[in-house]
RNA sequence: GGCCUGGUGGCUCAGCUGGUUAGAGCGCCGCCCUGUCACGGCGGAGGUCGUGGGUUCGAACCCCAUCCGGGUCGCCA
C-alpha cells in the first residue's frame, strides 16, 4: 500500500545500493552524533534499522540532539569501501544530507542511555518504558512476542479451533488466588471481578457446543510478583476441546508447544519430541522432589527410607530418606560449599558417602551401616565405584523438597544442565483434595472444575485424600508453562467433589451458578488447557525475567510506574459505586 | 507479612577496620577536529551519600527506626 510520503520517502529496512544516486527522505531518531568539525556523521534509527547520515554543511547539525526524532532529506550516497560498516545492512551506504526537519525535540536530559537501558534499574526503565523500548534490543524482545503470538493464533486456527473472547468483566469466584475487583455503580455493594483466566466461560462454550475454543486470554491475578511471574496480568494460550480425553488434549499440547518452539528456538537448542514424557505427580516429588522437573538435570532421586531403618544412624531412622548419587568424588570445597547450600535452605546437615575402588564406601555414616547390607545399598542405589551418593533426610514433604533443591544445586554445580535444550513433560495426577492445615479441612488441591478419577463411584467410596484428578500440568526447563485438566462435567459429581470440599449445593449454586445450571442441560465431556504465553517466550528469548518481554508491565509491587497505576479517583466517582474509602 | 540483598551526580558503580574538599566510567554543556561508526582531544557543570533519629571530637561507613527497589518463602482455584 502506498502512504504519504511526508515525512519518509522509505523505511530504513528498504534501503539499499539501489538507492544510491537518489534524493530521498527518511525520518527516525538520532541515535548517535560524532562530529568531526568539517564533517559529522549521524546514526539515524527507526523501527526497522539503522542509517548513516553524513552532514558536510555544519549549520545542518545546529541545534541537534541525541533522540531527537527529526526527518532529513538528501542525496543516497554509496560509501567509500574502507568506510563500510558491516555491522549494519545499510553499511554500504550513507544519505549526505542537504536539510532536516526536526519532528520531536528533545526537551530535557534522557534518564538513561537508550543502548544500555537493559543495564539500568528496573523501576526506572519501567517508568520510562517507551524509552527502554527505543532499545533495539528491548524492541526485538516486542517483536518476538509478536511473532509468537501470531504463530499461536496461526496454528491454533489450523488445529481447528475457533478463537473467542470472553468477558473481562465477570462474576468473582471462591478457590484460587486474590481478585481483582471492581465496583458496579449500578448495584450498590456489588463487584464485578476480572478474570483469573475464562475457565467458566470456556466450559460454558463447551456446553454451547464450540467443539474447539481457544483465547489469548489476559488473566488477572491479585498476587504478588515473582520473577517469572507478572504481578497483576499476563496471557494465556487458552484452549478446551469438547469430548476428548486426556491424551487428546496431550496430542494438541505437543503439536502447538514442540511446534512454537522449534520454530523460535535459538540456533542451535534442542527441542523435545512428541510424545512428552508422562510423570505422575507422586513420582515426580519422588525422583525430583518437585512437580516442576527440569528434565535437563539427570541426575534422579531415590527413596532409602526402608533401608535406613534397617541401619543403626538414629538420625536417619523413622525418616524420610532421599538420596543422590552422582559421578565421581568431589573436593573437600565442593563439599563444602554443599554443606552450606543445605543449610541455607534450611537443612540440618548433607551427608555423603564415597564408594571406592573396591566397593567400600568412605564417610562418617559408613560405620552406622551392617556390613551385611552395605551390598543392599549399592544396589538400591545403583552405586558404581568412584560413585558418590548424598543423603537428605527429614519428615517425607520436607526430604522431598530438601532433596529437590539439593539435585538442582548439584546438577548447577557440576555442569549437568544442558543450556542449550528445551525438554518438556507432563505432570499428571495430582490428587484431588489435599488438607488444609490451617483451616483444618479437605479442600480442592488445584481447582474444583477438575474430574475426579473413577468419578462418582470413587467419590462415594474412597478416602478422599487417595482420589487423584484428571489434572495435568506442562512444564519445561523446570518452568510451568501450563495446567489444565480434564473437567467435571457431571452435576453429581460435582455436587459431591464440592460437598467432600466442604461447600454444599447452596455455595455451589451461589458461586458457580452458571455452571451449575449449564451442566443441567447436556453438557459434554471436555478438556483443556491454558500454557502461559509469557513464560513462553521469556523461555525461548532466555530472559531471566518475565518483565523483559511484556510491553508494559507492572512493576513488582504492582505498580505502572509509568502512568501512576494504581491512582486516586475523584469524590465524584467513589460516590458514583457506593465507596467510602476510609482514612 | 517473613527472610536475603541493595539505595552514593542523569545512568552504572568504587569508596578499607569511622578521619581533610566524596571519586571513576558513560551521559550532559563549551571549545577543537573532513571519514567516523562505542570517533578522538581539551575544558566545565552537576551529589543535603533514600529519609528520620542516635553513638562519636568527627558518620556515605557503626546502631535504631522508616521508606523505596530486586530476589525468595507465604500466596499463585
Amino acid at each position: 500500500m502506498e502512504l504519504s510520503r511526508q515525512y519518509r520517502d522509505v523505511t530504513i529496512d528498504r534501503l539499499s545500493e539501489e538507492d544510491i544516486g537518489r534524493e530521498m527522505k527518511v525520518a527516525g531518531w538520532i541515535e548517535n552524533i560524532r562530529d568531526h568539525g568539517g564533517v559529522s556523521f549521524l546514526d539515524l534509527r527507526d523501527m526497522y534499522g539503522v542509517l548513516q547520515v553524513v552532514m558536510r554543511d555544519t549549520s545542518l547539525l545546529k541545534g541537534l540532539q541525541k533522540e531527537d526524532c527529526v526527518s532529513i532529506s538528501g542525496l543516497m550516497e554509496k560509501r567509500d569501501e574502507e568506510t563500510y560498516n558491516p555491522k549494519i545492512p545499510t553499511g554500504t551506504i550513507e544519505l549526505e544530507a542537504k536539510s532536516v526537519e526536526v519532528l520531536g525535540k528533545v526537551y530535557s536530559q534522557l534518564p538513561f542511555e537508550i543502548a544500555t537501558s537493559k543495564e539500568v534499574r528496573e523501576d526506572v526503565r519501567l517508568k520510562y518504558r517507551y524509552l527502554d523500548l527505543r532499545n533495539r534490543k528491548v524492541l526485538d524482545n516486542m517483536l518476538f512476542r509478536s511473532n509468537v503470538i501470531a504463530f499461536l493464533r496461526a496454528k491454533m486456527t489450523e488445529l481447528g479451533f475457533t478463537e473467542i473472547q470472553t468477558p473481562i468483566l465477570c462474576a468473582s469466584s471462591p478457590e484460587g488466588a486474590r481478585d481483582y475487583i471492581v465496583p458496579s455503580r449500578h448495584y450498590k455493594g456489588k463487584f464485578y471481578a476480572l478474570p483469573q483466566a475464562p475457565q467458566q466461560y470456556k466450559q460454558l462454550l463447551m456446553v454451547s457446543g464450540i467443539d474447539k475454543y481457544f483465547q489469548i486470554a489476559p488473566c488477572f491475578r491479585d498476587e504478588d510478583a515473582r520473577a517469572d511471574r507478572s504481578p497483576g496480568e499476563f496471557y494465556q494460550l487458552d484452549f478446551e476441546m469438547a469430548f476428548a480425553t486426556q491424551e487428546d488434549v496431550f496430542k494438541i499440547g505437543e503439536e502447538v508447544l514442540s511446534a512454537t518452539f522449534e520454530k523460535f528456538a535459538p540456533e542451535g537448542y534442542r527441542v523435545s519430541k512428541a510424545p512428552y514424557p508422562v510423570i505422575s505427580y507422586k513420582q515426580a516429588m519422588l525422583e525430583f522432589g518437585t512437580d516442576k522437573p527440569d528434565l535437563r538435570n539427570p541426575l534422579r532421586i531415590i527413596d532409602l527410607s526402608e533401608f535406613f531403618n534397617k541401619c543403626t544412624f538414629k538420625p536417619f531412622q523413622n525418616r524420610t530418606v532421599r538420596a543422590i548419587r552422582i559421578k565421581g568424588h568431589q573436593s573437600k570445597g565442593f563439599h563444602e560449599k554443599m554443606l552450606k547450600f543445605a543449610q541455607e535452605i534450611g537443612m540440618g546437615g548433607l551427608g555423603y558417602l564415597e564408594v571406592q575402588d573396591d566397593m567400600t564406601y568412605k564417610g562418617p555414616i559408613d560405620k552406622f551401616i551392617p556390613d551385611e547390607l552395605k551390598g543392599e545399598m549399592a544396589e538400591l542405589a545403583n552405586l558404581e565405584k568412584e560413585d558418590t551418593i548424598f543423603f537428605i533426610a527429614d519428615k517425607e514433604a520436607k526430604a522431598a523438597s530438601f532433596a529437590g533443591q539439593i539435585r538442582t544445586e548439584l546438577g548447577n554445580r557440576l555442569g549437568l544442565i544442558d543450556e542449550k535444550a528445551y525438554e518438556f513433560c507432563y505432570i499428571n495426577d495430582f490428587p484431588m483434595f489435599e488438607y488444609n492445615e490451617e483451616e483444618k479441612k479437605i479442600g480442592f488441591t488445584h481447582n474444583p472444575f477438575s474430574m475426579p478419577q473413577g468419578g462418582i463411584e470413587a467419590l462415594n467410596t474412597k478416602d478422599p485424600l487417595e482420589i487423584l484428578a484428571w489434572q495435568y500440568d506442562i512444564v519445561c526447563n523446570g518452568v510451568e508453562l501450563s495446567s489444565g485438566a480434564v473437567r467435571n462435567h457431571s452435576l453429581d459429581i460435582m455436587v459431591k467433589a464440592f460437598e467432600i470440599a466442604g461447600y454444599d449445593e447452596e455455595v455451589l449454586k451461589a458461586k458457580f451458578g452458571a455452571l451449575y445450571n449449564a451442566f443441567k442441560f447436556g453438557a459434554p465431556p471436555h478438556a483443556g488447557m491454558a500454557p502461559g504465553v509469557d513464560r513462553m517466550i521469556m523461555l525461548l528469548r532466555n530472559e531471566e525475567s518475565i518483565r523483559e518481554v511484556i510491553p508494559f508491565p507492572m512493576a513488582g509491587n504492582a505498580q505502572d510506574l509509568m502512568c501512576g497505576a494504581p491512582n486516586e479517583v475523584t469524590e465524584q466517582q467513589l460516590r458514583e459505586v457506593h465507596i467510602k474509602v476510609r482514612a
